[in-house]
DNA sequence: GTGAAAGCGCTAACAA
DNA sequence: TTGTTAGCGCTTTCAC
């Protein structure tokens, strides 16, 4: 019944130009060798017919695969956090498998700046049509991403935002929220005289850490809306548990908080101590979906998780980076994940 | 370097086995019309060389559309909940457009059983390869599921499970799980002596009605960690505002609970309540991601709303059939969407 | 500067 | 029962 533009075809374009359909293919991709004037006959009829690429065709046809490099950090026993976002990836490599997609997986060490190093020169070397890169060393990272900037390089940010880099997108969370939503739910927990505490567990903690800027977003919660409770702050800058154990003896010798907010993924470790020492009352909200984190929620210790959708960070990115490629689809330049409240009674349908 | 066993094509195939592709075809497609023997020697091939489809060709050449129907209701200013799996679908169909994938919108009126009828009527008419239901109309569904057994015709279901059913797939919520979750949220808010609410506002609340079960997860969670403070329940049998003001200003005048845990997304219209009575210090539960919602959940008076992604329901929904008709890829039959915890710092990042 | 044609991997119609 | 072939929409190469 409506009266429907219906799309059109490369063919007919060029049966109604009078041109062939080489013309026409060399007119939509701004290629050179096509008079002024025929040029103009095809844009006219481009004018007045939608014409949108059937993606499918396109695909099949084109001789050249599409190289991508994932530069993210390996996972480990003690970062398995990095399985989320690889996992993700994989899932969206699997997906294109016959969308003439190939993707390298180049893993560094979070804790050994020179394989990282190493694998940025890899990628300077072979030729990749784009990058998703988890910048975890910054100095390292902007290197690699002016490099990618002069040579024309795509390149996606993954987890982490970078100062002043032309990325085409990034896919992550927004930190300073996700302090702001530890803030809403310990406060909700709160009662009149409770105190609380901030716990950053980390040998790193430069000005501008990601562990830094959702303090501030946790403090700033508390200001907007007048919390009065006290809040105590603590920095383990070790991340063995006996290291840990130590630093939490001596706090809780003399303070009792209500609520434990710990900044990062170590928040086991917490749950740990809080269970050997019997600690039952005290509400503990920490982050990420791990293993472990959830093997205490399960028991009760660990009451909020905060995440991100680690998996869909990575299955985004390499999807974005298709679509700019294939489809010249261009994203938003920042994509701030949804921030996730895990708890004992949702965590089982989370990111299935 | 790595000794990929590389997948072979349709080609290589009839190669190997000493046939033509279209044999190899109708091997692949269980086709008849071909002898045993040459059956055999394609079969073989088959084993030991890995052959994975090439979607993007079967999807160029085949001839015939995918129809698919979407049976759902029509979003209302009552009911705007039916927008998110309304955008989900639109998503999912443009990101199909190339695929050959054409989806009708069959919206009915949930407020009369006639408009469903008459729309499962066209869907006998016509000829679908699926159809994706809303099951709102318990018998009229059934009617309709089991004439698509019969016929062999593929049906999903989205927002609600249904008893029976032979269905492809069901993406929506575990109703049972999502209160247990409002269940949590409430005990973590509770005093010792606080009292609370849980608050139906429907005209129909027939036995096994959703309200229902969110209930018994409401209370299952309670029972299993023996919260003992005292819960009061309110069933308003009408979605009036004046009339729900006439409710809850009889029960407020001898009753102050320090939660409110509304079963649906009319929560908005206890808010309206509290918020007009100054009622500032209750803390207020409830469910959906809508415009009203979050307008009040800005301004403070809700302080959570439990969510289930509903556009990714309808995204989801249409790329399962799709996966299902093209790649014959067989989804768990049962998908428990995320019980989303929405608040105040969080809500921005919902499902964009 | 332009057109013609091969081919991507598969399906389906037709021929043998 | 089996093989051959056209064609899906596009890119790319080659010839004019």
């Amino acid at each position: 019944m409506s009266e429907d533009k219906i799309l059109i075809g490369i063919k007919e374009i060029a049966k109604l130009a009078k041109v062939s359909i080489g013309t026409v293919d060399r007119v939509l991709h701004d290629r050179p060798g096509v008079a002024a004037k025929t040029k103009e006959r095809v844009l006219d009829v481009l004018k007045k017919h939608p014409y949108q690429p059937n993606i499918i065709g396109r695909i099949l046809s084109r001789k050249k695969t599409i190289n991508i490099a994932a530069l993210i950090p390996k996972c480990s026993p003690e970062s398995a956090y990095w399985d989320a976002p690889l996992a993700g990836l994989i899932k969206a490599q699997e997906e294109l498998y016959n969308y003439q997609v190939k993707l390298a997986f180049l893993l560094f060490d979070q804790n050994d700046r020179s394989t990282f190093v190493q694998l940025a020169e890899q990628v300077k070397a072979s030729e990749f049509d784009g990058v998703i890169l988890a910048p975890t060393f910054l100095n390292e990272s902007l290197s690699l991403t002016s490099y990618c900037d002069e040579k024309g390089i795509l390149y996606t940010l993954l987890n982490s935002e970078l100062e002043g880099s032309n990325h085409l997108t990034y896919f992550g969370p927004n930190l300073f929220k996700s302090g702001s939503v530890a803030a809403q739910l310990a406060t909700l927990i709160l009662n009149k005289k409770d105190e609380f505490l901030i716990l950053h567990i980390s040998k790193e903690m430069e000005l501008n850490h990601h562990l830094l800027i959702k303090e501030r977003g946790f403090k700033s919660f508390l200001k907007e809306n007048r919390v009065t409770n006290k809040l105590h702050e603590l920095i383990i800058r070790d991340t063995e548990y006996q290291k840990i154990e130590n630093e939490l003896d001596r706090f809780f010798s003399h303070i009792r908080p209500r609520v434990l907010f710990v900044t990062n993924s170590r928040v086991s470790s917490v749950a740990k101590y809080l269970e050997a020492n019997d600690l039952n009352d005290i509400c503990l909200i920490g982050f990420d979906y791990l293993p472990e984190n959830i093997a205490f929620m399960k028991k009760g210790v660990i009451d909020f998780l905060i995440c991100h959708k680690p998996i869909e960070q990575g299955y985004k990115s390499l999807l974005a980076l298709f679509d700019k490629i294939v489809k010249n689809k261009i994203p938003p330049q920042t994509n701030y994940m949804p921030i996730d409240i895990i708890c004992k009674e949702n965590y089982e349908y989370y990111e299935n």
